[in-house]
Formats: C-alpha cells, structure tokens, sequence
DNA sequence: ACATACCTGACTAAAATGGTCAAGTTTAGA
DNA sequence: TCTAAACTTGACCATTTTAGTCAGGTATGT
C-alpha cells in the first residue's frame, strides 16, 4: 500500500499556497521552487483542484491561485477526491453482488478490507488543511 | 493507495487454510480451487509465509501447509511483512535527515504522513487471523 | 507589446504488478 | 518399486500504473 506523488503532493502543495496567499495569489512557479515539485506536473494537479472548486485561479502577470474555501472546510478527502487518489482495498466491484474470485458471494476477507478502507477514509475525512497549517507555522514575508 | 493482490491473496489463503487445518495439512491446489488464486502464484506467496515461519510444510503425497503458531498470534503486520506488503506513505528515507525533496530539512506534510502510516499499521497490529476466523465460521467436512 | 502565468493534451521512460512457465525434489501409497 | 501428489526454486514476461516531460497554446497586468 503506497501513497502516490500526486495525492502527496496535491497536499504538499496547498498547504504551500495556504501558508501564503493571505493577500496575493500564489504563482505554481513558486510553489515548484519552494517545494522542489515539476512545475509542468503541478500545472496537471491544480487543474483537477480548480475543476472541483477547491482553488480559484487568476491569470495573467502577477497571476496565480487561491483557496477557494477556507482552510477549515478543505478536508484531506476533498484533495484526494479531486487528484484521483483514491483508497482501493478490495478487489470486487462493491455495487455487484459477486465476489473477486467471480463467485456468486462475497470472499472470505471481503469485509475485512472493507473495515480497513473505512478505518483510512476517516483520517482523511477528519484532516483539515488547517490542522496542517497549525504543525507548521511561519510568519509571512 | 491500493492493496496489492500478494496481500490480499496471502491473508484469504491463511484464512482458508486456518480454517481447515484442524487434522490434515491443507494443500495449495485447494486453496487455490476454493478461493480462485493461481496456484503458480499461490506457492511464491507460501514459500515467504514459510520463511517468516508463519506455516510449515509437510512435502509428499497428503502433504500441504499446517500454521505454525495459533491463530491468534498471527496479526495482519506478520503477514504483510512476510509477503513484503510494507505501508508506504512518506517519500523520504525516515533514516535520513533530508526530506523528500531533497532540501536539508523535512517536507511540509512529512509529519503527517507518518501519522497516517501509525494509523494504517495500528489496524494491522490489532487483527489477528482469529479474528477473521470469527467471522467467518464454518462447520469442517 | 511583452513577460508572466495559467491552460491543455499528447507523449513516454521506468517501475510495479500480477502473474506464467519450466524444471526440479520429496514422500505416501498402490 | 513405481507413480502421482504436492512442495521448491528461479527465471521470465505482458500489462498497467506512475511520474513525470514536452509542446504548444491563451489571458492579462504593466
Ligand atoms: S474483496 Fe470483495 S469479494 Fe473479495
Ligand atoms: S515525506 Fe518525508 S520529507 Fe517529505
């Protein structure tokens, strides 16, 4: 089980730009040098956080984005919802009734994955970007 | 994040077998028959399990694998272990001073990374195989 | 005008996954 | 003793996923 570089650094990124948009937008260049992420690779990421709301972007010179919600309201789900990060633990298909071995019933361990799959959305369904902000205060420039 | 079908097929084997290992050593090409796993596959999951002395072997005709300790003193983190399914949500070498992105202190998120990886493993530690045998009962034949 | 920064889609090298295949060795039972 | 069941080992491979790069755009403040 591994995180991928996208839902990390979908995460890694806002709390960059959550950290510093207070008054100006915050340009991906920036958060590309400051985090050490391709720019090109973020330009893919903030396109799905902009399609489901979660930043707004401004364009032209001395453009950029911001938060779209407040910190509060910006749950781990939503980012990882939104970069495709999902958490995937069984096998089968949930709706069908058939189990991952193509048998008519569940499997054996089907509802231990199940628990486990829940046990980690609610993690991510309990962290905010502002908790995230609270572990790593800094003073703006 | 997704678990990996070594995982999953290691812990539904076990379960398998615990569940019929009362008197005769249960051979893989049941297991394989009863939960639809490829059997080729099924002997490179058994010989790590074996190596990680979590089953024994009995070789010859009437053979097959018995469990070595009592279900109860297998947790998911031995199993996962022994097949080399290993939680990896940090990037960084942990070992290391450096973060993920190279610079000389630690990433933005890296602490929260690893309190998501507590969070994962802290499942894996508290189920045992008896726990799914629990839920799973059956009558032998 | 022009530099900055967003926007979009195609493309790809490398790694991981989920196996298969082949060639054994060991041992119970006929 | 012969044979078939079952473990043992290691190499091999197709497909998919990941983690990006590249090459073009378009919008806009100064
Ligand atoms: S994981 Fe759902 S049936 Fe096996
Ligand atoms: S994940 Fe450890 S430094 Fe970024």
């Amino acid at each position: 089980m591994k995180l991928t570089s996208k839902g990390r650094y979908a995460v890694m990124a806002l709390v960059d730009l959550a950290r510093f948009d207070n008054i100006n937008p915050v340009s991906l260049r920036d958060i590309s040098l400051r985090q050490g992420i391709s720019l090109d690779y973020l330009e893919q990421i903030f396109s799905k956080l902009k399609k489901n709301e979660i930043v707004k972007s401004i364009r032209g010179t001395q453009g950029g984005y911001v938060l779209n919600k407040s910190p509060n309201d910006i749950k781990l789900t939503n980012i990882f919802h939104a970069v495709d990060e999902k958490v995937k633990t069984v096998q089968c298909k949930k709706e069908s009734k058939k189990g991952c071995n193509g048998k008519a019933t569940k499997c054996i361990t089907h509802n231990l994955w199940d628990e486990l799959e829940i046990h980690i959305n609610t993690f991510f369904e309990n962290k905010s970007l502002k908790d995230l902000l609270n572990n790593n205060k800094e003073t703006r420039v």
